[in-house]
DNA sequence: AAAGCCTGCAACCGCCAGCGG
DNA sequence: TCCGCTGGCGGTTGCAGGCTT
């Protein structure tokens, strides 16, 4: 039969309804979590097997937190994560209670096109409006001060990493980056305000970057950028930029995956969770990995201490 | 109020590894 | 050993709803 043929054949996509939801769960109460392929084969469902899996382990498993947003330790552990093992959702996943690899897929996505938007904007900002930036050249390179205010800026709950201060140093010629905190004194008391419980974890965690953190007393700013200093303790000091590129510029630090703790491996011997292992990953190019490959195209090249 | 933009999320696609015949 | 099937995983896309102008 013809269309008894088509009928077999016929592979629905799309959304998912509710009877075919039913469907699924009956499945999965009478035979457990597999033999996905056999949901169509029995002409229980027009949905490949993939589709009935995917549907299961994202949305239909019990105890998963749909429609919950990550919480600040979620985001904590899925930067480390990632900075650490890379790309392997499932695996970061596996440490997230109620959280899928796609949940942590969408959620990292997210944070990347934030993050490239940001950068985009900044390093667009720092061409094109160099006395309203905080990007200043120095001798050995050039800093993108991170100084900032939380993500709460925006209304975002990521803000692990926003009570420190840090200064970026990129160097061309050794392809190195070092984050440097800034002085205390830099930080703007409206940063106050944004003072999370995480601020007791801050004043306790070493940096973990590779670069050994050393504060930067010796930097030299251009006229503007002294100016922007002098009037740093304005209360209406943010102003200065436009509300667009302040708030970008507040969000740099917020995304830098340093000064985390470290994991221990929940099981097995992942091997997760030793200082030094880290450390290497970062002394590769995990850290880049946060940024768009063209990040860089737009800064201006720093004049190479051999010329100077 | 409406149009355009942005963001988050659900679902699909393609690749790959494991396994059994 | 080969081959096909199945499930797992990461990347990508499309859409709906919220936000901004």
């Amino acid at each position: 039969m013809h269309v008894k043929n088509e009928e077999e054949c016929y592979i629905k996509k799309g959304p998912w309804k509710a009877e075919e939801d039913e469907v699924l769960l009956n499945h999965v109460n009478k035979y457990g979590p597999r033999d996905w392929s056999s949901i169509r084969s029995k002409g229980l469902l027009h949905r490949t097997g993939k589709s009935c899996r995917l549907r299961w382990v994202n949305k239909l498993q019990p105890n998963l937190k749909n429609g919950c947003k990550f919480s600040v330790e979620e985001e904590r552990v899925v930067i480390e994560l990632q900075a650490e093992i890379g790309n392997k959702w499932a695996k970061i996943a596996s440490y997230l209670q109620g959280r899928t690899d796609n949940d942590v897929k969408n959620f990292w996505s997210s944070r990347q096109k934030r993050l490239a938007r940001i950068l985009h904007t900044t390093t667009c900002t720092s061409k094109s409006q160099k006395n309203k930036t905080k990007v200043s050249e120095v001798q050995d390179g050039f800093t993108l001060e991170a100084s900032k205010l939380s993500s709460s800026m925006e209304g975002e709950s990521s803000s692990i990493m926003s009570q420190q201060s840090y200064s970026l140093s990129f160097n061309q010629n050794s392809e190195f980056i070092k984050m440097v905190p800034l002085p205390s004194s830099d930080i703007n008391h409206a940063e106050q305000e944004f003072i999370t419980p995480f601020e007791s974890y801050k004043n306790t965690e070493q940096i973990s970057f590779p670069q050994v953190p050393e504060l930067k007393t010796d930097i030299t700013f251009s006229m503007e950028s002294q100016d922007l200093l002098a009037r740093i303790d304005e209360p209406n000091f943010i102003d200065v930029f436009d509300p667009i590129h302040a708030s970008s510029e507040y969000e740099i630090g917020v995304e830098l995956p340093i000064g985390l703790p470290f994991f221990e491996p929940l099981s097995g011997n992942s091997g997760i969770g030793t200082r030094d292992r880290v450390e290497n990953s970062k002394n590769s190019d995990s850290f880049f990995d946060d940024f768009p490959v063209d990040i860089f195209d737009d800064m201006e090249q720093p004049t190479s201490p051999s010329k100077l």
